[in-house]
DNA sequence: TCAAAAACAGATTAAATTGTCTGATTAAAA
DNA sequence: TTTTAATCAGACAATTTAATCTGTTTTTGA
């Protein structure tokens, strides 16, 4: 069951989080970042590989090599990473999945769902990665 | 791309509006249903087939048969057809797809998630079927 | 009565998503 | 210099979801 991210942009998102818990510029190999967020190695590296393409992390390949994040997290958003993995079209798409959205043929939660699509680009564009520091290691425990 | 709903979910959604838009009482063969939303007979009748199991909507075998609402539009929520088709875990899952979601372990969007989550369930659970009609008609189109 | 049109049941296929594997390349450390 | 541990590329497998098909039963109306 899909909340609103597909499995790999949830893992993403972990992944950058766990990242910015800890001391910048530290190097993280994705065996550990699977271990930490119990979720397959593979599948998590694959992901990170996207995630530097698009230049928000950075690899450091051979022994003791791994991933970092490409900027400070203070220049990150959450929302760069959805954009780079599902893309923001979620953003401009109806609830009920009736095509064709339109000011002026507005579906009968249009209102509603209008405000909560705002809302929820909105808590992922209004904060940077370095805010949620405490919380993701309260959440995902020592790092 | 999902936005919250499975499809089966979005098209039982359109279909039962669409129902509740006509004529109280009247039948409507999943073919007319089809073609009037533009999706696939053959699911969308299935997935009317869950709805009378859940006894959301009636059916009618046979030559002039059909579909039509079991109750009064007025007496049906949206949520009621989320329920019964993708059921109500997302109101109690993580955007981050973190497990456990637990307020002593709040994850890093924790409050905003969770105010986001109730005010989509309050726009599901807080109106009925009735108040949709004109809206739908302008939606689908003639009905 | 009988042909047509519908729901219904269940199997099957198709497509998308999720996850795994193999091997190549790279770089640090022993 | 050689071993080891990592990214990386791309194929592959498994699972889930979406859609289709085949046939049966039921009912109406000609
Ligand atoms: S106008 Fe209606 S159909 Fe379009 S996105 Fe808004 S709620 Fe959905
Ligand atoms: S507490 Fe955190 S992990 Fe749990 S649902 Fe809320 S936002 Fe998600």
């Amino acid at each position: 069951m899909t909340v609103i991210f597909s499995k790999k942009c949830e893992y993403g998102l972990q992944a950058v989080l766990y990242m910015a818990a800890k001391e910048s510029g530290c190097v993280c190999p994705s065996e550990e970042i699977a271990r930490k967020l119990k979720i397959p190695k593979e599948f998590v590296s694959k992901i990170l590989q996207n995630l530097t393409d698009s230049g928000i992390v950075d690899s450091k390949k051979g022994k003791s090599g791994g991933f970092m994040l490409a900027k400070d997290p203070s220049k990150i958003r959450l929302i760069d990473i959805v954009a780079a993995i599902d893309g923001l079209d979620i953003f401009n798409s109806c609830v009920l999945g009736f095509p064709s959205c339109s000011p002026d043929k507005p579906c009968p939660v249009h209102h509603n769902w209008g405000e909560l699509r705002s809302k929820a680009y909105e808590m992922l564009a209004s904060e940077t990665l370095d805010k949620f520091k405490e919380k993701t290691i309260n959440k995902i425990g020592k790092i």
